[in-house]
DNA sequence: GAATAAAAATGAACTGGTTTAGGAAATAAG
DNA sequence: CTTATTTCCTAAACCAGTTCATTTTTATTC
């Protein structure tokens, strides 16, 4: 029980669980563990969990029609991953959800969690809380892309995300951003040659 | 207690309220008037409510430096609109929203919300339930900036919702795909001359 | 309903970022 | 350690979308 408590210790950040509680969702939780360049989510089939990373890096991306990578999300040790719009409606998946090193999960199964929402509805709110900020980010984002330069929004990830910047290939850095990887060769190398 | 009827309809889509929860929540909900070009949320304000359109049009947009306008969403009727990030988080709004009819909105209190969430746990669902489409919509959103082009955009605008294109002045709806006016110009004149 | 302001169209010059194509460095695997 | 593979860098040609400047059309207002 106790290699879950890291995910019950990250609810408990939002919501006060009794010890019942915390013993009752702690059977939910599962802990798995996946090599470097594995997948745990694929285009075509439904994505049946949600992940909280313990140990390791992730990536979600899409591949579009022309075979180009387009970067949605990171995850590193503290952060949760999924095909989100496949894992809420239960449909098929567009993402590819690859393990960037060799990596340690917790993980909810969708059924499960439907079903300890109804039995214990203060996660409801853990649930409410989370997903508005996640919203808010993503809202966040689409603006600073609308706004913002490629060098901007470079310089942007790298003061606030320096720790993923350093575990990320550029290429997936680059497909984060929005732009290619030529052109974040370039933005490096004006930087290197002005200092 | 009629005329909030709209929102308890709303809400009893995602979840059953009984009529004592029906006639508790509409003491909190609120019936705004506006008029064309009224500003409903302004930087620099906390923005303290969350609304619903019953009659009327909005547009929610960020003004950046260089005074570009780069609208983040729209609202029509039976639609909810407010700078989200300023709500949940109670801090100064960055965004404009803007009547572009004269309108008519149900409003919800921050405080007020807050309030009722406690009073009816159900209320949690309904929160969680939006917001998680909401979030499905912005990554979706997201990942087609990055992988359509500005007409790929336009049709895919045009073709799931003509109706909000039909009430929305031109430099708004680019604003929102992401491109000039200029350039939306193009790319209708590409099209009348097509057919 | 004339006057004025706001929105949409047009076209030419321009630019931020892409594409293509290659080579150099770093990682991984036997 | 050596070879293969993946990642990263460089540079020139290119293009989707912007900018700027002007005109036409459509709303608003008195």
């Amino acid at each position: 029980m106790k290699e879950v408590q890291p995910v019950i210790d990250y609810i408990s950040r939002y919501v006060d669980l009794t010890d019942a509680e915390k013993t009752h969702l702690a059977t939910f939780l599962k802990i798995t563990k996946v090599k470097k360049r594995q997948f745990i989510v694929q285009p075509g089939f439904v994505c049946k969990h949600k992940s909280y990373v313990v140990k390791g890096a992730f990536r979600g991306y899409l591949v579009d029609n022309e075979g180009k990578e387009h970067t949605l999300s990171f995850a590193i040790e503290d952060w949760w991953i999924s095909d989100y719009s496949s894992l809420i409606y239960q449909e098929p998946a567009t993402l590819f959800v690859e393990a960037l090193e060799d990596s340690v999960l917790i993980q909810i199964e969708y059924e499960d969690e439907q079903k300890f929402l109804e039995e214990i509805p203060k996660l409801e709110k853990f649930e409410r809380i989370i997903t508005q900020r996640s919203l808010a980010f993503h809202q966040k984002r689409l603006l600073s892309n609308f706004t913002k330069t490629a060098e901007e929004r470079y310089d942007e990830f790298m003061s606030k995300y320096s720790a993923i910047a350093k575990r990320v290939p550029q290429y997936a850095l680059a497909s984060y951003l929005g732009f290619s990887t030529e052109y974040l060769s370039k933005i490096r190398n004006r930087k290197t040659s002005k200092s």
